[in-house]
DNA sequence: GTGGTCTAGACCACG
DNA sequence: GTGGTCTAGACCACC
């Protein structure tokens, strides 16, 4: 289900984060269903348990997943992981945008480029 | 000029960096203008030389200065840079729209928030 | 494996840098491979960790390696390294070619001249 | 007759011998005419007259030109500076060729980039 | 253990 | 004075 790029310059811990967190988001992992152990996670990746349980810890910070004692660790609730991406993916814009205006760029120009570069942008077909 | 966050997980030099590029894309730094030399803008951020030093070699491989041996570091030429930026905000925003798409955005929704947001952005107001 | 020239003007790092570069595309050092850490060549060739760290940093920069932080720097792909020494080959080519036909020397000459002492050329039988 | 570039990396000195040389080698500069003066040169680039000094020693020590004291600096012979140059080309080539071995060009691919490029090449219209 | 960042202080080439 | 290189030694994040 997750597959590690040892290339990617970014910790483990970080791309085990983003992965599941994609999961989430795309449905394929439901809410109030249960997440794999962390050691089981761990031994199918090969690699140390200490690194899953960093990810999870951080979707749970995040609150994206929550953690029950002696039983496992679950989905949130997907309303409230929607609106937190949501509210992600607006404030990234939003920062992106400052950076725009200072470099010069239009409002104009930035509707002309997501008209344009929308569609090439393939729907995930890769692997997670 | 430039203010550094030490709370910042990004290294120093990167920092730096991403602050002189700002100033050279508003204009405050104008086209073969001279830079503070190594040292003088060290001891003002109350750094090392070296870093400094390791901002200003990333700046000219990015392109957006020249160094010249015994006299300085200028800002390189105005078109060139402003096309370097250009070409990196849209290689962002399409990364961007990825994540969105994964995340269920629609297209209209992302023309709506940035007609929402576009003129909230103040023109650059903070400090550098 | 790598011998260094210190009557040679250019600096240690970039002579690291292209050595490597060499024994890379010599196929001596193989796709994924593990590079010597950045200590223990520093100390083989009594030279400070921080020169191996620069030449490393430049081979990754241009694509030649990856490192993993906590694992170690990796050869990374043939073929995408073929595809880069080849173009940068040619290039010099074209700059010698330029010097070439400034000079005078005809294309015949250059031709006969490759013809002449390419056999004469060994296949990198020294040190490096 | 000459530009300098501060842009380039490369000392002004060098640049100075590169382009004199260039200028020798077309015939601009003829045998036994005599070079402008140290010092007229330094004013006319607005630099130096220790860094004109520096070229003229270079290209004496390489033996493009000869200098008598008292007199001035003139162009040498051009039977041998022509030699002395193609010397240096076809020892250039060689080193391009024993690179280009190691990279697993073969000997009828460089002959091809020739033919393809050679044309290409433009017959210095640019300023020296 | 690994790579990566930073500091302090030195030396060099250049103009 | 400038940019650039190198050393010595330290600390950090990651695995």
């Amino acid at each position: 289900m997750i597959i590690l790029d040892y290339k990617d310059r970014r910790p483990i811990y970080e791309q085990v984060t983003e992965k599941l967190q994609e999961l989430i988001l795309c449905g394929i992992l439901e809410e109030d269903s249960q997440l794999p152990s962390v050691r089981s996670l761990a031994t199918q990746l090969s690699i140390n348990p200490n690194t899953i349980q960093r990810a999870y810890a951080e979707l749970e910070r995040k609150g994206f997943i929550y953690s029950v004692k002696g039983k496992g660790s679950f989905v949130a609730d997907a309303s409230s992981i929607k609106a937190l991406k949501t509210g992600q993916l607006r404030r990234d814009l939003n920062e992106w945008m400052r950076q725009a205006r200072n470099a010069g760029i239009t409002e104009d120009k930035i509707h002309r480029w997501i008209a344009e570069d929308w569609t090439k942008i393939m729907p995930e077909g890769g692997e997670l």
